[in-house]
DNA sequence: AATCGTTCCTGATAGC
DNA sequence: TGCTATCAGGAACGAT
């Protein structure tokens, strides 16, 4: 699941691959990806165009064009963007080929068909992006400003953490994983977090994600980088997806429950 | 306003 | 072996 370090992951790579390249074709094999907008009009827009920048807020992804306009990406569940080369074959999942007049390509493929992309003059015209809430690793996010998020919240903790609302960029693998690092039980009401326990869980939340964009991401499902390759954050993961195994902090067994339809992975030794 | 269930989709897997 | 049922999950949506 691309979450924001995945995301972040393939940011990068775009930006030092396709990066001022010339779109010059368009091959639209599942029109659902593209929803509202026909293949023929979309390529009129893109015909002669190049990215001029790759940005990111929350799990978005947006490629700026040199029209002004922009493409805006949601990964989803399986959702990628890969850059290949002249002789690359395509992933097997393949939605959207952007074609290059040098004979590369960006390829956007979706297993599981969830993710989309758009085509705005602004990224305000999407109305989910304008209510997202701070990014996780920006300045103007304190332990303060998530405490106030929280506040007055009686839900339980993890759910809460996947609100994008709440905080920008969280999904399940990182939700779960910040609150193990922060020893907070996933099922505790947010309202009942102390001040100290928020401070905790606002460091782990940055560290987390930073660890993980250094890792390069977490390749669980079918998640890859810009270049098709496999991030190894999941070798570092402490609970999600190791029910039955062993914390590595406690030695406690790990737990998996659903909550609020989500599976939610915690050490019950550790996490209070 | 906040909370919570349902829905979209398809590959993997469990059960018979 | 081969079939069917179930499950996973981000976020939009509707109901309460």
């Amino acid at each position: 699941m691309p979450e924001l370090p995945e995301v972040e992951t393939v940011r990068r790579d775009l930006s030092s691959a396709a990066r001022n390249r010339t779109i010059d074709s368009l091959r639209v094999l599942d029109g659902r990806a593209i929803a509202g907008l026909s293949s023929a009009k979309l390529f009129r827009e893109l015909k002669g165009r190049k990215f001029t920048d790759f940005r990111r807020r929350g799990k978005y992804l947006i490629a700026d064009l040199d029209s002004g306009r922009s493409l805006v990406f949601h990964l989803k569940m399986t959702g990628g963007l890969q850059i290949q080369e002249y002789g690359d074959s395509l992933p097997r999942a393949a939605r959207i080929i952007f074609g290059f007049s040098d004979g590369g390509r960006l390829v956007f493929s979706d297993q599981r068909r969830f993710g989309s992309v758009q085509l705005v003059d602004d990224v305000k015209e999407v109305p989910a992006l304008n209510r997202l809430g701070p990014e996780p690793l920006g300045r103007s996010f304190t332990a303060a400003e998530l405490a106030d998020r929280l506040k007055g919240r009686t839900a339980p903790i993890k759910p809460l953490l996947l609100d994008q609302t709440v905080v920008a960029g969280l999904g399940n693998i990182y939700a779960c994983e910040a609150l193990h690092r922060a020893s907070i039980d996933p099922r505790r009401p947010a309202s009942g977090l102390k001040a100290a326990e928020v401070k905790r869980l606002h460091r782990a939340i940055r560290r987390v994600l930073n660890q993980a964009i250094r890792a390069r991401g977490s390749s669980v499902d079918t998640y890859r980088d810009g270049w098709g390759k496999n991030g190894w954050f999941q070798v570092q993961h402490r609970v999600y997806d190791r029910q039955g195994k062993r914390c590595r902090r406690c030695g406690c067994l790990v737990k998996r429950e659903t909550l609020r339809g989500r599976g939610t992975y915690w050490c019950a030794g550790c996490q209070r």
